[in-house]
DNA sequence: CCGATACGCATTTTT
DNA sequence: TGCGTATCGG
């Protein structure tokens, strides 16, 4: 059935899949049908001349490329879908690199370091090195590392410039750039590259050999970008390349939408598109087909107070809708029982299943009080997000192993298993044998193998565990290009003693590494015959397996197990949405998080991260917020977040008008929202006493409490403490107290339950 | 080399 | 609070 492009697509979302005839950047507003267009455009061009793997299609995560896929096959083929070149930047990338490994000077069957192994290398090299690890945080010099491989910086070029010299020496980190090259030489030195390196290898590979790179922009004619707003530097130069003769290129994004700066993302690379590929044809979709119009609209007043953006306006054509309703609650806890009320309410009275529910936070510790509220109300969630099965540890303890199998000069693997089970092979001679490695510039394998040749000063008994291991290995490398990943990842699990290990005891907490070691099992099983089925090459290669994992995210396995109420991050929302959306926690230092400080850039992507928030919602939108918060063990006194301010009060309500609500935006809300209805309290927020000011609030006087400013006081679960400071009136008195053991809190005296020692 | 205890420090996250 | 790393004693 052909497709009917016209009456299927809007006229700009039209117009934007036939231009093709040079670069085109299509900036879609939230829930506008962007990948709509992107699903179109692929299949118009498979329909005008472009064969599959002529077309290039790079997404965000795999679950993307995937949903995709599966669209355009609906459209066109299942077979020329399949065809297609399309996923994540990164895959793709691996692919290529493999293949291509040998012009880098990486063996194909090079390791990929995921997060964990790289802060683990960094964290020995810093050690090695002697500096002070209090200073030299792991992630912070990671960060940092990312930073610059993200912008193409070698490590010699990173050392050769003064700007970033300077950078690092206010940051107190002046050895960064011995760090980084030390890094650099180490992951070559084991056959392996991290996440950032697939991108850096892949220019530096088409920018060293012309002759590949032609190769590559022969075949990918066509080139489309999704989520456009969270590509890097080293992401967009991959792709000037490719495209830098033809100019096909589309690219796809919201620059509204931009929220992982934290990652590399430059938002510069959709802002300034036009500027780079000159003769770009502008699309804007602005129509959106998800949500009310108060909530387009509350959206757009809220990112309106941004200053970085290009001009758009986005419309709905839907209801008018409700407020977005903004709840206050006494507590977290109290926060949780309001949510799960509201959600059983609208279930019971609006008929909404389960799934059209959603709780956003901006972080992942905040999902524990909303398990608890609904466990308590019955009702069944999902949590999006956490660790991943692949990062467990009993998971990677066997991955380890199939990594040094196909790769023996995996420092991070080697570390990891060499003495697991346990073998009595311990740090030390781990330690020697790196140190001789790196003296010697050889590889980890040759040492380990040849311990005597290179003088290692270790025992004859030493001497024999090592050769132990090494036979073991060994005696895997010689199948692992014959036999199958299932048949080989069975007997290293048998031969290596983790079998043993995992199953010699009864204790309840080991069932769940069972557990997870038989899925793991199940999975290369699967992973075997699915793949057979696809290439009918033999035999599916414990390589092959690794390649596909490295990549892998939680992210990919969507098991949508019935009725459920889901939880998650804001940022693993993007791209979803929800009939009904709780977005909680809108305090001030948890969002926008306390870890922008005063960037005004930072703040920016904070917000617009709140702009993701409700533009998942199509008809109910619900903002959040408590004022006392139980948080890394204490509790914490909070002020509604000022992005509440940010939205214009018109498209907000309380939700129930009572005299509960009397802090500043409450007011706000009710002043401006009920015209002239009788103001029953005080605007709190014009009587916020300033610090040391000595008025009757000085002296604050509640129903059980009575407290001076330099008192004596005791705190049940703090201990004894100073009165520092009182400001607030009436309900929302705080007070900061120095305690003894531990140290400054704020407290809503309400809540405090203080005992006036003196 | 291993286990137990002490200490310190806390985003967001896909690849 | 709760996890991950550091250190100490056996």
């Amino acid at each position: 059935m052909p497709i009917n492009y016209i009456d299927e697509l809007n006229e700009i979302q039209y117009e934007a899949v036939v231009y093709n005839e040079g670069p085109s950047l299509v900036i879609a507003g939230a829930g506008s049908g962007k990948t709509r267009v992107l699903t179109y455009k692929i299949a118009y061009l498979l329909e005008n001349g472009y064969a599959p793997w002529n077309i290039l299609a790079l997404t965000f995560t795999n679950k993307a490329a995937r949903e995709m896929k599966e669209r355009i096959a609906g459209m066109v083929s299942e077979k020329r879908a399949q065809a297609l070149f399309m996923g994540t930047f990164h895959s793709l990338f691996s692919r290529i690199l493999h293949v291509e490994a040998a012009y880098l000077g990486f063996n194909p069957q090079f390791t990929i370091y995921d997060t964990a192994d790289t802060k683990s290398l960094l964290r020995s090299i810093s050690k090695e090195m002697g500096l002070d690890e209090k200073i030299y945080k792991t992630g912070a010099v990671q960060s940092r590392i990312s930073r610059a491989k993200n912008r193409l910086i070698l490590p010699s070029v990173y050392a050769s410039n003064k700007d970033i010299y300077e950078s690092d020496c206010r940051a107190k980190m002046s050895a960064i750039s011995d760090i980084y090259l030390q890094y650099w030489n180490r992951c070559r030195q084991a056959n392996a590259m991290d996440f950032d390196d697939l991108l850096f290898y892949t220019f530096i590979l088409f920018r060293d050999f012309p002759d590949v790179l032609s190769r590559y922009q022969e075949q990918f004619r066509y080139v489309l970008v999704d989520e456009y707003q969270d590509t890097n530097f080293a992401q967009h130069s991959i792709i000037f390349q490719l495209v830098k003769e033809r100019q096909r290129i589309c690219v796809v994004g919201d620059d509204a939408q931009s929220i992982y700066s934290f990652r590399g993302a430059d938002i510069d690379n959709i802002l300034r598109f036009s500027e780079i590929y000159s003769n770009t044809r502008l699309f804007k979709l602005e129509q959106n087909y998800r949500s009310t119009q108060t909530i387009v609209q509350a959206a757009n007043s809220l990112i309106k107070k941004n200053q970085r953006q290009i001009y758009k306006e986005v419309f709905s054509k839907k209801d008018p809708g409700d407020p977005l309703v903004v709840f206050q609650a006494y507590s977290d806890t109290e926060e949780g029982e309001m949510v799960a009320n509201k959600i059983t309410e609208l279930h019971q009275e609006e008929k909404y299943s389960y799934t059209d529910f959603t709780i956003l936070y901006r972080t992942n510790a905040q999902s524990r009080v909303f398990e608890e509220a609904l466990r308590r109300h019955g009702i069944l969630y999902r949590i999006y997000g956490g660790l991943s099965f692949y990062q467990r540890k009993e998971i990677k303890d066997v991955i380890a192993y199939f990594r040094l199998v196909v790769n023996p000069n995996d420092e991070e693997a080697f570390k990891r298993i060499v003495n697991y089970p346990a073998r009595n092979i311990g740090e030390v001679t781990v330690a020697k044998i790196l140190t001789s490695a790196r003296n010697n510039e050889v590889n980890l394998w040759e040492i380990l193998c040849k311990p005597l040749t290179y003088e290692l000063p270790i025992s004859k008994n030493t001497s024999a565990k090592l050769q132990n291991f090494c036979e073991l290995i060994e005696s895997f490398r010689i199948n692992v290009r014959e036999k199958n990943a299932y048949e080989m990842s069975v007997d290293i699990i048998r031969r290596s003693g983790i079998m043993n290990d995992v199953y010699s005891d009864n204790l309840p907490e080991n069932r769940d590494r069972k557990e997870n070691m038989e899925e793991l099992i199940n999975g290369i099983h699967d992973f075997c015959s699915i793949r057979q089925e696809e290439e009918s090459h033999p035999p599916v290669l414990l390589a092959d397996f690794l390649s596909e994992i490295a990549l892998l995210t939680d992210q990919d396995t969507d098991n949508n197990e019935g009725e459920r109420v889901s939880l998650m991050t804001v940022h693993a929302a993007k791209g979803l949405e929800f009939s009904n959306v709780f977005i909680v926690g809108m305090e001030e230092g948890l969002f926008p998080n306390f870890m922008v400080g005063e960037s005004a850039q930072a703040l920016e992507e904070e917000r617009r991260l709140f702009y993701v928030a409700i533009t998942r919602a199509k008809v109910h939108c619900f903002l959040s917020y408590a004022r006392i918060r139980f948080r890394y063990g204490s509790t914490e006194f909070a002020n509604p977040s000022r992005f509440l301010h940010d939205v214009d009060v018109c498209f907000l309500k309380l939700w129930r008008n009572t005299e509960y609500y009397t802090d500043e935006i409450s007011t706000r809300i009710r002043r401006d929202k009920y015209v002239k209805k009788e103001q029953t309290f005080p605007d709190t927020s014009k009587k916020i006493i300033k610090e040391n000011s000595l008025t009757a609030s000085s002296l604050a006087n509640t129903a059980n409490t009575t407290v001076k400013t330099g008192q004596t006081v005791e705190h049940e679960r703090f201990g004894i403490g100073e009165v520092l400071k009182i400001e607030g009136e009436d309900e929302s008195i705080k007070v900061t107290i120095l305690f003894k053991n531990v140290g400054n809190k704020q407290l809503l005296l309400r809540f405090a339950k203080l005992k006036v020692v003196e």
